[in-house]
DNA sequence: GTCTATAAAAGGATAGAC
DNA sequence: GTCTATCCTTTTATAGAC
C-alpha cells in the first residue's frame, strides 16, 4: 500500500502536522496561549496528544508554530499586491483596502497577534524571518508615498512607518476590539453596513491626512 | 486600640480589598486571566490566598472587579474634561490628546482591554453600567462635531461613534500593538520623539478627515 | 509514527483554628 | 477577618508497547 511507502509516509506525516496546526491555531484563538489546553486540541485533531509532543515539543512550540504559520499567511497574501505602476492614490487606496479587507475576514489572525502582544511579543522575537514580513509592505508604502509627494499630490512629508502604523490601528482595532466596544455601545462592528461604512472611512481618512497638510 | 474598633477593621478591610486589587491587576496586566496565578498574586500581597477568596469568592471575580476598576479610573478621568465652551476644532484637540496620553500613560488599562476581548468581553458584559462608561464622552463628542459642522468648520458629516472608534484604535493600538510592531519593524514606539511625532499625527489625521471630505 | 496509560507538578479552592 | 495547612482537580509532559 501506498502509506508503507517512504512517500506516503512523510505525506502523512505532513498532514498530520497540518491538522494538529489548524486545530491548534483555532484554541489558541479562542483562549490565548495560557487558556487553551493541550488535551482539548488533541481531542479535535485525527491524532493523539502524543503526536503534538512528537512534532513540536511542548505547547509553546506548537504555540510558536502557529503563530509563524499565521504571520506567513499575511505576507502571502500581501505578495499578491502589485501597485507599482498605479497612480499613487488608487494604489495607497486599494493597499488600504485590501488590509482592511484581510483584517476583517481574518479575525483569527487579528487575535493571535493580540495574544502574542499579552506575552510582550516574546515567541516572535524568537522568529527568523520576522523583520522581512512587513518589510515588503512597508516599501511598497514607502513608494507610493514619494510618488505622491512629488507628483504633489499627497502634500504632507510623512514616514511609511508612521501611515503604515495609521492604517494598521484603525484595521486591527475595530476587530481586536470587537467585543469591548459592542458591549459598550451596544453595536455590532462586525455588521455588513457599519463595516462598509468604516471602511470607506478607514481609506478617506488616511487619504485626506496625506492631501491636506 | 483603633484597630478593634469597628471603623478600624473596615478601613483595613478596605485597605486590604485595594492592596489585593492593585496586586491583581499588574497580574492579570502581564499575563492575562488564564496566565496570572492566584498564589502569585496572594504572594505579592500584605495578605494570604485564603483572603482573595474571602473577598472575591474565585479568580474570576477577582478578574471582573480588576477590569471595573479599570474601567471607572478611566470614566472618573474623562469626566474631568469639560469642552463645552471651547471652539469645536480645540475641543476636539483636546479630547483627542487627552484620549492619547490616557492611552500612553495607562498601558495596564490597554492591555486588561485586550485580555477582555480575548475573552469575548464575557466579564464585562456582566457589568452594571457599563454602557454608560462612554456614554459621555460620546455625548461630548456628538456635541463638538455638531457645533463644528454648524460652524462650517467640519464639513464632513459623520457619526460620533465613528469619530470615537478612530481615535481610539488610533489611540489603543500603538500601546496594545507595542511589542508585535516593535519586534517586526525594530522601532520603539514608546520612545519620546516617536510619541509626540505619532501624537501630532492621531490629532491631525481626524481633524483633516473631518474638515475636507 | 502511533497508541494507552501514567507520572509529575501546578494551581484553584477550602477546612478549621483563632 | 485572618492565618496555616491541605485537598483534589486539572494539565503538561513522558514511558513504553507495537
Amino acid at each position: 500500500m501506498a502509506r508503507t511507502t517512504e512517500g506516503g509516509r512523510k505525506a502523512d506525516a505532513a498532514r498530520t502536522r497540518l491538522d494538529i496546526l489548524t486545530v491548534a491555531r483555532a484554541e489558541f484563538t479562542e483562549h490565548g496561549l495560557s487558556g487553551a489546553r493541550v488535551d482539548a486540541i488533541a481531542e479535535k485533531t485525527r491524532t493523539t496528544k502524543r503526536m503534538i509532543y512528537y512534532y513540536f515539543g511542548s505547547k509553546e512550540g506548537l504555540y510558536a508554530a502557529v503563530l509563524e504559520q499565521a504571520y506567513a499567511g499575511i505576507r502571502t497574501a500581501e505578495a499578491t499586491l502589485r501597485l507599482d505602476d498605479e497612480e499613487p492614490e488608487a494604489a495607497l487606496r486599494r493597499m488600504i483596502e485590501f488590509t482592511f479587507d484581510y483584517h476583517d475576514e481574518h479575525a483569527d489572525f487579528v487575535r493571535l497577534v493580540a495574544v502574542e502582544n499579552i506575552h510582550q511579543g516574546q515567541y516572535m522575537a524568537k522568529m527568523e524571518n520576522i523583520q522581512s514580513v512587513n518589510a515588503d509592505i512597508l516599501k511598497a508604502l514607502d513608494g507610493i508615498l514619494g510618488r505622491g509627494h512629488a507628483a504633489g499630490i499627497f502634500r504632507r512629508r510623512t514616514e511609511a512607518l508612521d501611515v503604515h502604523l495609521m492604517i494598521s490601528g484603525l484595521c486591527f482595532h475595530r476587530v481586536s476590539n470587537r467585543y469591548s466596544f459592542g458591549t459598550v455601545f451596544g453595536c455590532d462592528l462586525s455588521a455588513p453596513d457599519i463595516r462598509s461604512r468604516h471602511r470607506r472611512m478607514v481609506v478617506d481618512a488616511v487619504v485626506s491626512y496625506l492631501k491636506h497638510p
